[in-house]
DNA sequence: AGCGAAATTTGAATCGATACAAGAAAAATG
DNA sequence: CATTTTTCTTGTATCGATTCAAATTTCGCT
């Protein structure tokens, strides 16, 4: 059976209700974007009239071709789009960049796409006034074709040495130190380290040679604070395991599962995020040793998540929502400037680092 | 100091290049959007002039007019936009949605404003081929603004009478009566209920008159459902104080007070929403009361966090993810039809409830 | 009634692309 | 070399509004 959609020919326009009620588009236009200019009667006349004929109001894909700006900021990853809500971290950032647009009664339009040749057309078509960006596996080439694009975007997570593109970030090497530092002065000297990606589709225990070229200075830099502070302590950081992960459940209990396997086994874990933290300690759980008892762990990021677990894991906190606020404003407040920001971070001690085992 | 953006007098055009290159209108954009109909050497050119003059690639806008289709679902809730990252139920509703959009590569824009002016300015002008409705508080308004826009929408939570708009929702009786009956099952006998609104903006107890001409039809089915089932044990419904929060917790810790501080405190609450259920094991702790100890607990949503409390919480479960999965192929394959759908609803027991004390 | 000022209304131009029928050029055929 | 095909290219119309200078109407006042 015909639907009452199929039975009207086409929607209608403007200039219909214009016709109809005997005005010019002009006039008709001013009945809807600026009532008080026209004069009562007949922005009643025509009022009525679009009421009568079923126009549904000034079409925003006009209005938009006209005044250019879209009055929404697109959010993308190369992730499915669950990923926004799925992942903790991705949550409060995005509570963030929510509460700029709020603010200012911007919209905000989630892109992604599986696979490469959606993500390029989703990033090209999206109707945005400009992106903020999670660099995340394959933040390189998101990167790359938001600029063609030409809008203004900000990277999240300063995860690259390109000083053109603007972006946000923690001090990581500052971060991962104070990490390190807690660890070792807890009596921990047996460590291992659960990594971010050095470049993209990687996995595995990471060589010198990996960490030397790195794409991901991020994640660099994080490795980097860790080495620098234990070797303080000296501790030798060349035999340090160091695996690289996707940043997952999968790879990181493989990661788990290889350094665990290797030799002597680590008293302690550092974490590059708290989603691989908050797998090691179900890990550990699974294979009956405890933590802090047997393993201390320490995270990065500072997710809500981490405060509920069992134990509580101590982590490197990022201001995270304060990040995203930042960067929805960087986009909504657009100067033309290139900005790079470095927000700092803070050590949150709870129970899932306690001191090292004697012996 | 003047910005790089400002030195150049405006956006490069399809048609500057087009004239640049020395081809026409229609031959530039074809290199674009069917590159395989240009001459490989005209292809090139342009190409090349593109990247010259510092081309962005067609403009979205411009493409959308001709176009018609975003290709996008707008996500609308009279919430601030962080209510979609920060609120359970909707976390895992969008993450249903996004599913369905990920499997067809749409996007999702996200449209909220926290006062009514601007509310109805944003779903006006959102950049949508449909939208789907948080119905919550304020719902029907939404609904309304909606409906103008005359295109596709999906009400969720089926809280209308109205039967001309589509919606999806549950069998709130059937799930109300599940908890009920689970707890008088449990020899439970003094209850206490934790209501939704039942029109907009009002809060504390709720009286007969207040439910029969209930606004919001799923609070009256839940209330209705507990009502039945608990009168089939000979309980006087009559007598159980039934207090209308707004789902947070400032309204639902008075709630508590209010029904605690009246006579004999009941040992068994209905929760309409896992929200309020969370709430309310929290309030009990900080009186000193346990739950299940002192009082059983049942909420209604089957959201994750309330497997991840302590107690762990006794709830009915909704199929968020798979009713947000729906709503949006409903937008996304719409057919100009009303539908509406009802889902099945499950009785999840974990810690919260308990056997009723003796005396 | 007549005149200038103020308030409205008009209509063409514009925003940036895509679609399509018709024309032109190149390639294939006799 | 003429003719038919095939492959490209062109130019115009269209999508649905907003803007703004110019034209027109209305109004207040003498």
């Amino acid at each position: 059976m015909a639907s009452l959609i199929e039975g009207q020919a086409r929607p209608i326009r403007l200039a219909d209700i214009a016709k109809a009620a005997g005005v010019s588009h002009g006039t008709a236009s001013n009945v809807f974007s600026r009532p008080e200019i026209v004069r009562a009667e007949v922005r009643e006349r025509v009022k009525a009239m679009a009421e009568k004929m079923g126009y549904a109001g000034p079409d925003p894909k006009g209005r938009l071709l006209r005044a250019g700006k879209v009055n929404a900021i697109g959010v993308a990853t190369t992730e499915p789009l669950s990923y926004f809500f799925d992942d903790p971290f991705a949550r409060v950032m995005m509570a963030g960049i929510s509460q700029a647009c709020d603010a200012t009664g911007a919209g905000i339009a989630l892109v992604s796409a599986a696979n490469q040749e959606k993500l390029a057309w989703n990033v090209q078509s999206a109707l945005v006034d400009g992106f903020v960006l999670f660099c995340i596996e394959g933040g390189s080439r998101l990167v790359d074709l938001t600029r063609e694009r030409k809008l203004p975007f900000v990277a999240l997570e300063l995860g690259f040495d390109d000083e053109t593109v603007s972006a946000i970030g923690v001090d990581n090497v500052a971060g991962a130190r104070l990490a390190a530092r807690h660890l070792a002065d807890l009596g921990h000297r047996r460590f291992a380290v659960l990594s971010l990606a050095f470049a993209d589709g990687r996995t595995g225990f990471a060589t010198p040679e990996i960490v030397r070229s790195a794409r991901y200075t991020g994640t660099r830099d994080r490795l980097a604070g860790y080495f620098e502070e234990l070797s303080r302590f000296g501790i030798d950081t060349a035999r340090i395991p160091v695996y690289e992960t996707e940043n997952e459940e999968t790879s990181t209990k493989a990661g788990l599962e290889a350094i665990f396997a290797a030799g002597e086994p680590p008293t302690a874990i550092l974490a590059m995020s708290d989603r691989m933290a908050l797998v090691a300690i179900d890990w550990l759980k699974a294979q009956g040793l405890s933590a802090p008892g047997d393993v201390s762990i320490v995270g990065f990021d500072g997710v809500p998540d981490g405060a509920l677990c069992t134990p509580p894991l101590t982590t490197v906190a990022q201001p995270i929502t304060e990040i995203g606020r930042r960067a929805a404003r960087m986009i909504l407040d657009h100067d033309g400037a290139v900005r790079r920001e470095t927000m700092g971070v803070e050590l949150v001690v709870r129970g899932s680092s306690g001191p090292a085992r004697k012996g």
